[in-house]
DNA sequence: GCCGCACCCAGGGTTTTCCCCGATTTTGCG
DNA sequence: CGCAAAATCGGGGAAAACCCTGGGTGCGGC
């Protein structure tokens, strides 16, 4: 019985590669593919699948929100991270986020493969450069600080920041996240207060260094 | 004789499921793979491919650059952008770079090889997407405007752009340079129309590109 | 001398943000 | 259970941003 995956990733075209290279092993078998967050949580919710793999930096519902909901809804699922930052605090929040590996987009297919093959063996994967970050914070007891620093914002609050460094406007997140402007409105100014920043300009250099929106 | 391409990509999974992609076509031949700009170009002068797929948005020397090194190099092969921005800046600056083509990230696999197709056939190929935006700005007459708007903000304008990404509010702005609330509106304005770009957001984040600020 | 462009300003309107307040419900945790 | 934090929604008002339109100056080039 092949291993059932989801391939959560906005680019398209990096899906149809990942796909292809994942079946090849007969092993392995894409049940679904999804252009963004809400649709992984979604399908994830519908398929039960073994694996879902999830590119961390997703326009809206990013990578790190997405394991959060997955796992809420079905806690079995064994979610992998496939990321291009080797970035601390991206890495912290995902792992706390209850991802059971994370995969630099610059490793070689093998290593995601054995990824899949770790986390489905009820283990937990991290690339070498990932785990060699991680062991160096671990001895010598660094990246707590870091990790406070970034959930000073709460999940949701971290989401509309993400959604304003993106652009959007207060209405259009409303929308997005199916909740009143009002509500929206609150958060941004909690936001605000939490971390001092009172100007759009802001919070948006503070939401990329962050890394939850791009350059 | 299979069509030589040469890819570059900054992630190493991505080349990957592209070069599987690719070589499920027996027309198509992967020749190398180059993890960044430089070493496509290299990589092209050695190898003269019959087509290099650059990614636009890599590290160091980047896609852009990359085209009109390997263009002035080896003025016979043909460059496919591929990209994961419909930003207009970026396929302007691309195309008059000289590339034959541009790709969004966010194709399928088979746009890409139509790509491929249509380009070496002496063609230009676009994404559709990016075929409209061209076409819709090519009938305005505004993407001359806006190519000329990529380095012709006035000295002025990049002025208030720069006070507007480092967090400053209009009134502040006006008073910094001695000038009225109104100009520094108009100013504003200018900016965004030419950019188009209707967020704060965006326009830090284009200001940072542009190096007017700092992260 | 006229044209284009950068620069500067303004009126008057709509929309959005920002900030103050208070409120209820849900959820996680000891 | 009970408490704290998180999430949700709302009113109301001041400030700012946004949008469109117009006009005036000075300066360099054809």
């Amino acid at each position: 019985m092949p291993v059932r995956i989801i391939i959560a990733d906005d680019h398209r075209i990096v899906r149809e590669g990942l796909r292809h290279l994942l079946e090849k092993r007969t092993d392995f078998k894409v049940v679904a593919e999804a252009p963004d967050g809400e649709s992984a949580v979604r399908l994830a919710k519908e398929l039960s699948p073994d694996v879902v793999i999830l590119d961390i930096s997703m326009p809206g519902l990013n990578g790190i929100e997405a394991t959060r909901r997955i796992l809420a809804e079905r806690p079995g699922v064994k979610v992998l991270a496939l990321s291009m930052h080797s970035d601390r605090r991206f890495v912290i929040e995902t792992l706390k986020a209850g991802a059971s590996g994370y995969v630099l987009k610059d490793s070689a297919f093998d290593e995601l493969a054995r990824a899949i093959e770790v986390v489905m063996a009820r283990g937990a994967f991290l690339s070498p450069a990932i785990t060699e970050m991680v062991v160096r914070d671990y001895v010598t007891q660094a990246g707590v600080d870091d990790a406070a620093a970034f959930s000073v914002l709460t999940p949701r609050e971290r989401e509309v920041l993400q959604l304003m460094a993106e652009g959007e406007s207060t209405k259009a997140i409303a929308g997005r996240l199916a909740v009143s402007v009002k509500t929206v409105e609150t958060y941004r100014q909690q936001i605000m207060e939490k971390l001092d920043l009172h100007s759009v300009a802001e919070l948006t250099k503070y939401a990329i260094r962050e890394g939850l929106t791009e350059l």
